[in-house]
This record gives structure tokens, C-alpha cells and sequence, in this order.
DNA sequence: TTGTATGCGTTATCAG
DNA sequence: CTGATAACGCATACAA
């Protein structure tokens, strides 16, 4: 159908009244209307009043699309994820929406289902809405990068976080990894254990890697050697916890305490370990990764490392939009690292409270 | 800073470009790239593979913003929910990007904060950045509709799902929360137990009500008598379901099934049962709603009700495909009502497995 | 302080 | 089959 006919002087429809259509009611150009409007200084009071006053009697709705189209530059940021499930990304995103909003912008979410072409398709298709900057956690699968070289050459601002391509000379939020195992696994030594073990991820995952790194660097510290055995990689599932732990119970000198680099494997060491009779923490201590909602119900509660993430969604945020205001004046690189924060309960907790207290 | 300059003929930038430039690239008329880009009939093979070429050579990206500004209808379509937390909204988010994107739309994400006034606000931009359609779930606290008229009478398709504003001429997605209430108190009876207790919900909130009549719709069915001490009205907290059963336990003559309106008040009760040295199926089974992460996880794993979080995400974009796709010929509103789905798990496994196996 | 005129990139109408 | 031209609604350079 053929666009709607001219509102008629009369404004008497429902239909979405332009900023023309105020102009010829109250007699003046639509540059007055616009700058009226958009508190242009150069609008007297009283005018303003009375455009202001007619805006809201035929409820005139700014159409944001005509203002980007015009200005070069939307009011929507992109935000590419692999999926919205689970506690991570939900929460990310909640926190990306809610600084997003507060700074007048609205938000396009895009999942890439952890794979690359998708993830490519995603892009394109925020480049086409024109959005004034992309957020991007990558999918799994992605090993190219052009997709992204196009959004920089276009001087799009551009922000990774979580999962990043890594490198100085891109824009990232990232959680110490590294810290989260150290301080995790320095608290399990705390706590009088001596024979620490560790449930590791992927190693082609960096965040695994890093927590592996994270753990060895806490034993070193302590002096204490790596001890082959205790160490299991797995792909972090419920059920692998329990088998590494099986395992371990069977060992001569079994461990004392478990760092897991996920918190589901640490559930699943933390059920066998019952299973088999031990007390938990008093056998064997436990600790995770990613304060899953779930760990606060267990009995005992897991020691947990938070991974902050709606301060990742604000921080993501926040480095966007600085570089929006940059501007095409030049923008260097920067990658924020946000520090993990060690929740200690019930799985872990052997002596005396030794760090701040949680709720 | 004034709009980028045009263009010179050479296309060696990085800058978006236009129709224009591929039309004058090729000596044809804009005309003949648009329809060559869309498809048209109209448009010899030839002349499409060359205009396609050099719009792949130059790495053209349409202009959503333009296309939609002429058209008066973009590819976006608006959610509006609560918050993007717990369980349930993420996996309907997730359900809505995954059939929005599979018909070519892409999706914009609000959060009202349970605030009505947010909520508003957000329709609002929602209708700014002009649309095609609304999905929104309602806040607790909004109890005027006007945002939502101005959607309708702007002809605007408009889709609740999960929190409706309730009557026939709205379109609406829901849950049958009565059915999931009747099938789960019918299951609790048919493992044998005859004292079924309630952990209510606020019965101001439709969804509660509903399951609770739901629950006593199940006991007239069985012809028992509803018994006042049996049913606790709690905000659904973990803490109230674990208070509530203590003093269950405590009566003469206490319940032998409890079903809860909620999963985390479930798993309160749960927990309490068995700190009291209960059994649970089988001195008390527990039954929850809501097929939270963590009742896969508990020893014993909980009996509950899901809520086809992803379906109900899919039913609400089909019917607001629908109404997008009658344009203007009238639609007359429709609601669609999804059957929850009872997973029997070990809390209240008395008996051989009674329904169909559940992974 | 206000108005005039133009263009953002696309699509639709109408005429070849 | 192809082209010239006019919108869509807004913001701004330039004039007054």
C-alpha cells in the first residue's frame, strides 16, 4: 500500500503526527518545532511552552528513525551473545540494558548460538540497523575476525567482553581468571588443606587455561609441588566432577580439598564425595566457579568465585560509550579487567572466617 | 560536524556506501539497484549478477534505517519484560530472538523494572524507533493501560505474554497454571497420599490464584475435603517453605504431600523435611512449579511443573507475526494458551512410575 | 529569535 | 525491462 496520505490540517486522527503537522498547526516552520523540541537555545520560553504544550495534546512521538538517518548516528547499541541462558549472559545483558538505558540508549540483542557464521550474520545485520556501537561476546567456533575488522574500518565503536579475541589493540571487559583461581585455591591452602586438587576445563578456552594457571601459581607460592594425579581435565560437566572425585577418593592419599574451574563439576565432586561417605569440608573441601544460583542451596553451600557480572555488562557499557563520545577524534584501546570476588561457605570453611564476611 | 562529504567516484574508502554510489559505479540508475538488491521481477539476470557483484565487491550493506523510514515499518520488534534475570525470562528472550531472527527481525530488549511507570516509558521508545510490533510481559505495579491504547489505536501489533492484562480482546500468550496446579496435586494423589497440603502463592497475582484453585479443583475431583491447616499462603520464598512445613510436621495428624506453587518454596520445605529426619517421597513428597535449574540438582531431584519457556517465546512471535502480516484488514485478538508439562521426579515418587519418563 | 532549503538512503510511482 | 523523481521525518547550514 501506498503511504499514508498528508494528515489533514484538522489533526483529528490517531495516526503518528510529524513534526510538519505541528508546524502548520500553530503557524511556524518546523525548525522551530525541532529546535523547540530539542531545547535549542535559541527558542524563546514562550514558544517552546506553546510547542510543547500542542506536542503533548496530538502526543507527538519523535521518530527516531528519520533523526538517525539524518544525524548519521541511532540511539541503539548492539549487543552480540552467544545465547541468553543460563546465569552468566542473562545477567550481563541485564546490567548492559540497564547502564544503556540510563544513558538514553536502547539495546538490539543478537545470539550467535556459539557459532561463527551466525555470529557474522549478526553483524551485518547490526551494521544495517545502523546501531552507534556493538558489544560482542564470541561464539565458541570463531576463529576469523574480518567480520569485526569491518565494524572498526567503519570507525564503529567496538567493545568484547568475557570472550575477547584478546590482543592490546581491541576493546575488552575481562574477569581475572587467573586472580579468581589464586585467591580460591589460596583460601583452600588457608584453610589448613595441603593436597589441593583441581577439576580444569578446555585448555583451548582461555578462561580455562587461566584458571589452571591461577591454581598452579597459588601452589607455587605455598611451595607446594603440582602433583600430576590431581589433576583432572574435564569438560566441566556435573558428572565428570563426580568421576574425577570417585577417582580420587580411591588414590592411597587422596586429596584434602578441590578447586573447581566450573561450579556444576564442583557440585558433582561435592554429591560423590557424600556419596562416599566423606564430610565435606571437613574430609575434603570444595570450591567453584561462577556463583551459579545453585550454590547457595546445597548442603553445605559452595565456595564460589563471583565473576561480577553485571558489573561487566556496566563496565562494557561504560567503555562503549566513551568511545561514542570520542567521536572520530582518535580512540586507543583499552581493556578493563574486573577482579573476582571469593564467596566463602560452607564447602570450604574449616577454621575461623578468614576473609569478609557474605551473604 | 556537517554530514560526510559524498563520495568521490573512486569507492576507495571504508565508509558505508549507498545505492548512489553503486549506481553511478555502473552507469545505471538507483531504481535498478534497489530492485536488482530486492529481488525484483523486473531486473534481467545479467544486470542482477552485475549489481550484486559490485555490492559484494564494495561490501555494501543496506541502509535498515532508510528502507524503513520510506516504508514506515522497520524489521525490529520490542520486549518488554520485568528484568532479564532468574530462569523464565531469559528463556523466553531466548525463545523470541531465536523465532525473530529465524523470520528476519531483530529484536529490541526493555526492562521495566516491575515499574510501571518504566514500563511506559519504554513503549515510548519502543514506538520512536518505530517497531513492528510490541511483546511485553507486565510489571507488577501497573494497573493503567493508557501506554498500551496508544499502541492499539496506532494500529501497532501488540503481544502479552506470561503477566496479561486478562480479557478477550488483548492477544496473549499464558501459561495454563490451573492445569499444571491440577495435573501435579492429581499426581501427588495418585502416589497414594490423602493429606496433599498447599504452599500458596500472593493471590493477588493471577498466576497463584489460578493454582491454587487449581490445586483444589484437584482435591474435589478426589472428593477430599479442603482442610484449612493444609494450606499456607507464603511470598514464596525458600525461607517460608521451610517455616511452613516445621510446623506441619508439628501437627497431629500432618500432610503427607505437599505441592507448592513455587519451586524455591518447594525446596525449603524439602530441606526441612529432611533436617527433621523425614523421608521424603515417602513420609511427605514435595512437588514445585516453575522447573528451576537447581530441582535437578537436589537429593532428591524435584517433581515439578514446567513452564515451556522457549514455546511460549515462539507462540508469541508467531502471533505477532500474524497480526504484522494482516497489516491493516482486521485481526481480532487471540490468546493462546500453553499446557505445562509435569516432570515426576524422586520427591514424589511413591509408586511405579505413573506418566511418561522424564529425562 | 525565526524561517528556507537541502539532504540523509531508500522505495514507490509513474513514465518511457 | 529501465529511469527520473518524489517522498518518508528530521536536523542543520545559511539567510533574514
Amino acid at each position: 500500500m501506498a503511504p499514508r496520505k498528508k494528515n489533514p490540517a484538522a489533526l483529528t486522527t490517531n495516526s503518528p503526527v510529524s513534526m510538519a503537522d505541528l508546524a502548520r498547526e500553530l503557524g511556524v516552520s518546523m525548525t522551530t518545532i525541532s529546535r523547540a523540541l530539542s531545547n535549542h537555545h535559541s527558542i524563546g520560553p514562550e514558544m517552546k511552552a506553546r510547542v510543547l504544550k500542542l506536542a503533548k495534546k496530538y502526543n507527538y512521538q519523535p521518530n527516531r528513525l528519520a533523526a538517525a538517518l539524518r544525524k548519521g548516528k541511532s540511539q541503539l547499541l548492539g549487543i552480540i551473545v552467544p545465547y541468553i541462558e543460563g546465569r552468566f549472559f542473562p545477567s550481563v545483558v541485564h546490567g548492559i540494558e540497564t547502564a544503556a538505558s540510563r544513558a538514553g540508549y536502547n539495546v538490539i540483542i543478537c545470539q550467535s548460538n556459539e557459532d561463527a557464521a551466525q555470529e557474522q550474520r549478526n553483524v551485518e545485520a547490526l551494521l544495517s540497523a545502523q546501531v552507534a556501537g556493538i558489544m560482542v561476546s564470541l561464539a565458541r567456533t570463531t576463529s576469523t575476525y574480518q567480520h569485526f575488522e569491518k565494524v572498526r574500518s567503519r570507525g564503529l565503536p567496538l567493545v568484547f567482553f568475557d570472550r575477547s579475541m584478546g590482543g592490546e589493540d581491541v576493546n575488552a571487559v575481562v574477569l581475572n581468571d587467573h586472580e579468581g583461581a589464586l585467591i580460591s585455591t589460596r583460601h583452600l591452602l588457608s584453610q589448613g588443606c595441603r593436597r589441593v586438587a583441581h577439576l580444569a576445563g578446555p585448555q583451548h578456552l582461555s578462561i580455562y587455561k587461566n584458571r589452571y594457571q591461577g591454581y598452579l601459581a597459588a601452589l607455587r607460592e605455598a611451595g607446594l609441588p603440582l602433583e600430576e594425579e590431581l589433576v583432572v581435565f574435564t569438560d566441566m560437566a556435573q558428572a565428570e566432577g563426580a568421576a574425577a572425585m570417585r577417582r580420587w577418593l580411591e588414590l592411597p592419599n587422596p586429596p584434602d580439598a578441590v578447586f573447581s574451574a566450573g561450579d556444576y563439576c564442583a557440585l558433582g565432586a561435592l554429591q560423590e564425595a557424600r556419596r562416599q561417605g566423606r564430610r565435606v569440608p571437613e574430609d575434603v573441601a570444595i570450591s567453584g566457579f561462577s556463583n551459579e544460583a545453585f550454590t547457595l542451596i546445597t548442603e553445605p553451600t559452595i565456595t564460589t568465585i563471583d565473576q561480577r557480572c553485571e558489573e561487566m555488562g556496566q563496565a562494557t557499557v561504560r567503555l562503549l560509550l566513551e568511545q561514542i563520545e570520542a567521536g572520530s577524534t582518535p580512540f586507543t584501546p583499552r581493556q578493563t579487567v574486573l577482579q573476582p570476588e571469593l564467596l566463602v561457605r560452607g564447602s570450604s570453611l574449616r577454621v575461623s572466617r578468614p576473609g569478609p564476611a557474605e551473604a
